[in-house]
DNA sequence: TCCTACTTGCGTATGATACGCAACAAGGAA
DNA sequence: TTCCTTGTTGCGTATCATACGCAAGTAGGA
């Protein structure tokens, strides 16, 4: 996340909420900039440990309350790669997704290619088009290391890698 | 569903099932079956319910671990559009999915162009790639109707809409 | 038909996420 | 800067999806 970027997101939050009539607090300026620094796609509780650093008391919920709230104002967004935890994206710029399914990280990637694929008449007959992105699923390279011989799926649970 | 993709996919399921010394139940191949026979992409309360009519004495927890087992052999994979329940699909085809944002539901399409898209190579430098599809998200044409005005993303429920 | 490993249903545990309420603070107005 | 109003927070607790241990049950090969 280089500094201009972030500079950028951040005047995007102080805009958005401003407009919304939603207060700056302090722990949201914290949770924000902390989903932006990331590159790890963060859950709510490894968000919520991150913050308590900085802000020993805050508290999960208003975590939990926050990423929905900045979700709902468009400001980040989700994805739910396998069970348990949703996890949280503030790059809000066109990219794809790189999933490990066995410990559940996630990595952006872009490509102008994909950036502007073009979609069957069919799916616009489903509804209206906010986003088209790929979303890409294997075995990151430190999992192939750990475990060179398994079955296809068994025991995915996911995690954040930090 | 077609008929023979029923057969092919109930073929594939004993199959797979013999190879990996895992028995043929009643409620294995009835919720085998609930899934592959729905577009709905139904989560494991859905797919309870409905087996339930059909084997009145299932229970939800045998339909978690035989949703996970299916997963595990290979068989049904899993999305996660957006908080709460996941969900499962038996379309094993290579295919992409349209997901509505305010309802949850989500829809099969196909695209030989998209199923053939090539990925930079920045994304095999980050390990294996076991699958690669397009995930759409909008709103679809019912909640069109149903909520013509609104806020970006307040209000986001899963929900299966049979 | 018999055996036995694999499964099931049930009761209960776990873990993520949500809600009600009273204390609190952001930020516009004066 | 001080004062108000209104949105926010932390906490305790509620919910809800999903998982686990165990004893009874059954698939399916011998
Ligand atoms: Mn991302
Ligand atoms: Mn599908
Ligand atoms: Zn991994
Ligand atoms: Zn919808």
């Amino acid at each position: 996340m280089s500094q201009p970027n972030l500079d950028r997101r951040l005047e995007h939050l102080t805009t958005t909420a401003k407009e919304a009539g939603v207060k700056l607090t302090h722990q949201r300026l914290e949770i924000f900039r902390e989903i932006v620094l990331s590159a790890e796609h963060p859950d709510a509780e490894t968000i919520f440990r991150a913050v308590q650093k900085r802000v020993p008391t805050v508290s999960l919920d208003t975590v939990y309350r926050t990423l929905w709230k900045l979700h709902d104002l468009g400001l980040v967004t989700t994805l739910g790669p396998q069970r348990d935890r949703v996890r949280f994206d503030a790059n809000l710029d066109p990219h794809h997704h790189y999933i490990c399914v066995q410990c559940g990280l996630v990595r952006d990637f872009e490509s102008s290619e994909l950036d502007g694929l073009r979609l069957p008449e069919a799916v616009s007959q489903l509804g209206t088009i906010m986003n088209a992105h790929v979303e890409v699923r294997g075995l990151c390279s430190r999992c192939q290391q750990r475990l060179p011989t398994q079955t296809p799926n068994s025991n995915q649970q996911s995690q954040s890698v930090p």
